[in-house]
DNA sequence: TACCAAATTTTGACATGTCAAAATATTACA
DNA sequence: TGTAATATTTTGACATGTCAAAATTTGGTA
């Protein structure tokens, strides 16, 4: 019924959504795509016709009810695919982005809710974004970054959202992953720098683009 | 590189070039992949050019290396996956077929490989259907068939050809399975008719056509 | 050997998704 | 408020895969 094209649509708009209520501009979501702006504004005019956005020229587009619960579940399905791919097949959270990008526009219904059972029905992925439920419901927690948390004591990773894979190796190899906790020696706005502490001992310089995608929970 | 849609027919062709070497028709593929002939002599004329198979108009067409080389990773890919929602997923073997369908084009090799692995580097998929290797080779073993097999004793079913889910379940509510022991009661030429007893007691009546899909191993 | 039926190929059309480049609208600023 | 820079949309073209229907080839048979 809905292409993998327009689920790839769809979902960017969502993503997008899900951090600001602005209408979202068609040379953002080319730019995310990596498509033409002309190419965009293409298809925003076929999802408009299939009612799943609204879409006002020059002012942007929106998700409509339909759209969004669509969005929801191709969100779902990359999420607990990923989440199966490392902790069923073992590969590694830097790799799963990818794949995942392929499945979950092969992965049927059955498939699907069978390695949600399996993976005991979870809430996050394994960079700690949350998984929509069966419903299409996403409940997205607010958490500080390393840019934006308080200073001293011990932070809690709980997610990571730049998920380009060699963001995420390097972090692995510093030992800050979903989970794990760390410090921040020394934090500089001027010098756009962020400098971490993993419980391995390994100290870690962040410029602050990077440094804002580790999001953690301060230390009770 | 190559489409979902180009692995679909050089997967078809495969098959069909798996049970005699004549050149294969494009109206045959064409019923096959249930398009339009018009449609089927197009898409010859693509892979073609592409070197994947040779093809003489109104003569037929033929795999070249390449193309056999590509159509048995394709298939290689469908039976692990097969074989992996069986074994690591829990599916009902009606079901996977037609999963794997979609599947077979969104797998990577690194997770392929992982399933594979992971299964311990099986030689045959839930139907019995031989595995190619990661080299793309295929060892078609020969068994008869539950019209062609010896009368009297036990058999052991081995590989069941025709993957229609409604004729598995079937077969499944009787006990008739690869690895599982049969035995012919009758077989009536005139009548078209087989009817085979498993080891569960149940008698099943089948006709001529898909008993010639159940192969078995004579009883030693 | 000539013709007919069946299979195959060709033709013209369409759907989806894409781009480059031209045309147009919006916005910011002078 | 007028204009220039920027963003967006439109236009025309192309690639892939598909169909229906017309044209052609093949192969068997009279």
């Amino acid at each position: 019924m809905t292409s993998s094209t327009v689920e790839d649509y769809l979902k960017c708009i969502y993503l997008i959504q899900t951090r600001s209520t602005d209408p979202i501009s068609t040379g953002l979501i080319a730019s995310q795509l990596k498509v033409a702006p002309g190419t965009a504004t293409a298809m925003m005019k076929t999802l408009s016709e299939s009612g799943l956005i609204t879409y006002e020229p020059y002012r942007g587009v929106r998700l409509t009810q339909a759209g969004s619960k669509l969005a929801a579940h191709v969100l779902r399905r990359h999420r607990v695919i990923e989440l199966f791919l490392v902790e069923v097949m073992g590969l590694n959270w830097s790799d799963v982005h990818s794949e995942a990008e392929l499945l979950e526009h092969a992965v049927s219904e059955l498939v699907l809710d069978r390695m949600d059972e399996m993976l005991g029905r979870p809430s996050v992925d394994p960079h700690g974004d949350p998984i929509p439920s069966p419903r299409g419901v996403l409940r997205e927690k607010e958490y500080p970054s390393l840019i934006s948390c308080p200073l001293g004591g011990l932070l809690k990773v709980v997610r990571v959202t730049d998920q380009s894979a060699n963001f995420l190796r390097l972090l692995e190899r510093h030992g800050i992953m979903p989970g794990k906790e760390v410090e921040i020696a020394s934090r500089e706005d001027a010098a756009d720098s962020v400098i971490v502490r993993s419980s391995s001992g390994k100290a870690l310089h962040l410029g602050f683009r990077p440094a804002a995608s580790i999001l953690v929970e301060p230390g009770e």
